[in-house]
DNA sequence: GAACTGATTTTCATCGATTCACGATTCACG
DNA sequence: CGTGAATCGTGAATCGATGAAAATCAGTTC
C-alpha cells in the first residue's frame, strides 16, 4: 500500500509537505496543496494510524468499559457515547467486562497499551490499583458514581435521592403510606445509593413508617422474588419502588400472574426509564435516568481534560427525574 | 513513559532481547528472562501498540459495524462478537452508523486507516465501492446476509426459509388458514428475504390463500399500524406472522388495546427472539435467530482468514427455528 | 591452538507518519 | 536596489517496537 513516500514522490514534494497538507497543519500554497491532494487521490492513499499515533503522540479513541451490553441501561449509553465521539473524530474500543473485575483489569491495561486519549468507566468493577496506574499513565478518565475527580479524572454523579424523592412524594400524592423498596445487588456502588436515597427519604416524609426493603438482584427474578415477599407479608404495602426497571417489570409480571391488577391494587415505580419500561402493560411510572446526557457529558469531560490536561477534572451531577405512567394510581380507600 | 529502550538499558541487555522474552517469539536463557522480567516490573513498562503495530504490521484490532446499538437486536451480537474476539486477543472498535450510509463509508474508513485486522459489517448500508475497497485493502471482512463470499470476504448467511415455515407449519397444525405476515422496510436486505420466505412458504403450504402482507417499519408503530390494517380487513386473518419482534409487540399491543384477546383471538409469532419477546404477557411465539451463534461465526470466519489471506472466504448458513409460547394458540372454531 | 558448532544475544534497518530547525523565495519598503 | 521579515518547503531526526542478519561465546574436535 502506497505511503506518504510515494505519495510525495508522486507530487514531487517532500512527505512534510504532504503531511501539512492532510493535516491543515501549516498553509501550504493553492498550487502546491492541489498537486499533493492529486496524488493523494492518484495513490489510493490512506494515512496509517499507527505511524501518525507513534509520531504524533495522540491517538484519537476512546475507551468505553461498560458491565454487560446486553444489560438494557447501556445500549442507550454506548449510543450517545458513540455519536459524541464521531463528532469530534474519535474512536471508540468498547469493553465490555461481564462484571468481571479481571477482565476489567485486562481491558484497562490493553486501553493504556493502546495510549487511548480518554477512558470512560462505566462500570464499577474497579480496584484502586487499576486508578492509580491510570493516573500514572495520565490517561483522561470519566468515572461512574465513583470517587472524587482529581488530575486528569473527572466523575458523573447521578442525583439518584432527586428522582427518588420525586417518587415517593408521587406516591405519597396518591395517597400511599406503606411504601416499600426493592434494592440491587449490595456491592454495587450505585445499588447502594438508590437503597441509600429510598431510606432517608422515607425517614424524612413518613417519619413514622419503618423502612421497608426486599433485597434484589437488578434482574427480573429479583422482582419476581420481590412479588412472592410481597404476598407473603403481613401488612402489604400499597406501593413498591424498584431499584431497577428490570425488577420493577419482574415484580408486576409476577404479581398479576398472582391475580392481582396494576395499578389496582399496587403501584409500581421502576428506575432508569429503559426502553421497554413505556412498552409493557401497563406502561411503568419510572425515574428517568438520562442516558443522552450521561453520554454527552461523559465524551464532554473526557475532551476536556485531554484538551487541558493541566486542568483539574470536574464533578457533574446527573439529573434524574420521575417519568408518570400508568403503573402507578390512588391508593384503594384513599 | 519507559519505553522498550529503559527496560532493555534497566536489564542489561539489547531491545530485541527484551521483545523476545515479552512475545516468547524465541528462545531466551532462563536467567536473561528473569532480569528482563523483573526490570519490565520495575519500570512499569506497558508496550505501546501503536509501535507495535507498526513494526509488525499486525494490529489485533477489529472493526464491528453496525445499525444501531438501540436496537435490541443488536446487543446480544455486539456482546458475543465482543466475548469471542476478547478470547482471542482482539479488541473491538464499535462503529454504529445509524443507518447512515454516509457514516458507514466514512467508518469503513476509519478502520482502513487503523489497519484493522478484520471488519465484521453488521449492516446493509453499504455501497459497492466501499466493497471493493476493503478488497484492495485486503483486509479481512465478514458480511451479514451480503453477496457471495471472495478472497477475503466470508458471508453470514440467515436461514429465514426454516425458521418461518416452521412458523406456518405451527400454526397451520394450530388450524389457522388465513395468516398473514407484517414485513419491514423494503431497501432492508434482511426484511426483503424474510417476506420472500413467507410468500414462497404459503405458496407451498397453503396454494389456495392469497399472500396476505402487511407493510411495516421494524419498529413498534409498524406492528401498531398493522394492527389497524387488521382490524380494518374484510376477512380478517387469525394469525400474523411478524418479520421481526418489535413490530409483533406493537401488534399485539394495539389489538390488545382494541379489547382482543392473544392468542385466543389471534396468534401471534415474531421473529428474532429478543429478549424482551419472553418478558412480556403473554411471552411472545417467535422465530429465533441465534445471536451468539452468529457472532462467534462471524468472528470465526475474520480469525480463519486473518490466519490463512490466501484462502476463500466462506458461506455459514445460520440455522434459525421456531420457539413456541403463548401468543399462540388454536385457530377458533378450529 | 586453530577451526568448527550450537546456543544466545546484539546490531541495525525498518515500519509510516510528525515535526523541528533550517533554507530558499518572495515581498514590502525606505 | 539592498535588507529584514514573512512565507513556503525540505531534510532528517524521532516515535517505540520488530526481526533478519551478524556477532559473541563456550565448548568440542582434530
Amino acid at each position: 500500500m502506497s505511503s506518504i513516500r510515494d505519495v510525495a514522490r508522486a507530487a514531487g514534494v517532500s512527505t512534510a509537505t504532504v503531511s501539512h497538507v492532510i493535516n491543515n497543519t501549516r498553509f501550504v500554497s493553492e498550487e502546491v496543496r492541489a498537486r499533493v491532494l492529486a496524488a493523494v487521490e492518484r495513490c489510493g492513499y490512506y494515512p496509517n494510524a499507527h505511524a501518525r499515533s507513534l509520531a504524533s503522540g495522540r491517538s484519537h479513541t476512546l475507551g468505553l468499559v461498560i458491565s454487560d451490553i446486553a444489560n438494557p441501561f447501556f445500549p442507550e449509553l454506548v449510543k450517545s457515547i458513540e455519536d459524541a465521539a464521531f463528532e469530534h473524530g474519535y474512536d471508540v474500543v468498547l469493553s465490555n467486562t461481564n462484571y468481571d473485575p479481571e477482565r476489567t483489569s485486562r481491558y484497562v491495561r490493553r486501553l493504556i497499551e493502546r495510549k487511548v486519549a480518554g477512558v470512560a468507566l462505566m462500570t464499577s468493577e474497579l480496584d484502586s490499583a487499576l486508578i492509580s496506574e491510570m493516573a500514572r499513565r495520565e490517561v483522561a478518565v470519566v468515572f461512574l458514581d465513583l470517587g472524587r475527580p482529581g488530575p486528569h479524572m473527572s466523575n458523573l454523579c447521578v442525583d439518584y435521592e432527586a428522582g427518588i424523592e420525586e417518587a415517593i412524594r408521587h406516591l405519597v400524592g396518591l395517597g400511599h403510606r406503606r411504601i416499600a423498596f426493592v434494592g440491587g445487588p449490595a456491592h454495587l456502588r450505585s445499588a447502594a445509593k438508590r437503597s441509600e436515597a429510598f431510606r432517608e427519604t422515607v425517614a424524612r416524609l413518613l417519619p413514622r413508617e419503618p423502612p421497608r426493603i426486599f433485597r434484589g438482584d437488578f434482574k427480573l427474578e429479583g422482582g419476581r422474588e420481590a412479588a412472592r415477599a410481597w404476598l407473603a407479608a403481613d401488612e402489604r404495602p400499597t406501593a413498591v419502588v424498584a431499584a431497577n426497571d428490570m425488577m420493577a417489570l419482574g415484580l408486576v409480571g409476577e404479581l398479576r400472574a398472582a391475580g392481582l391488577e396494576i395499578p389496582r391494587d399496587v403501584s409500581v415505580v421502576g428506575f432508569d426509564d429503559i426502553a421497554f419500561a413505556s412498552l409493557v402493560e401497563p406502561r411503568l411510572t419510572t425515574v428517568c435516568l438520562p442516558r443522552q446526557e450521561l453520554g454527552r457529558h461523559a465524551v464532554g469531560a473526557l475532551l476536556a481534560t485531554i484538551a487541558h490536561p493541566e486542568q483539574q477534572g470536574v464533578e457533574i451531577k446527573i439529573p434524574t427525574y420521575l417519568v408518570a405512567r400508568g403503573s402507578t394510581a390512588p391508593a384503594r380507600g384513599a
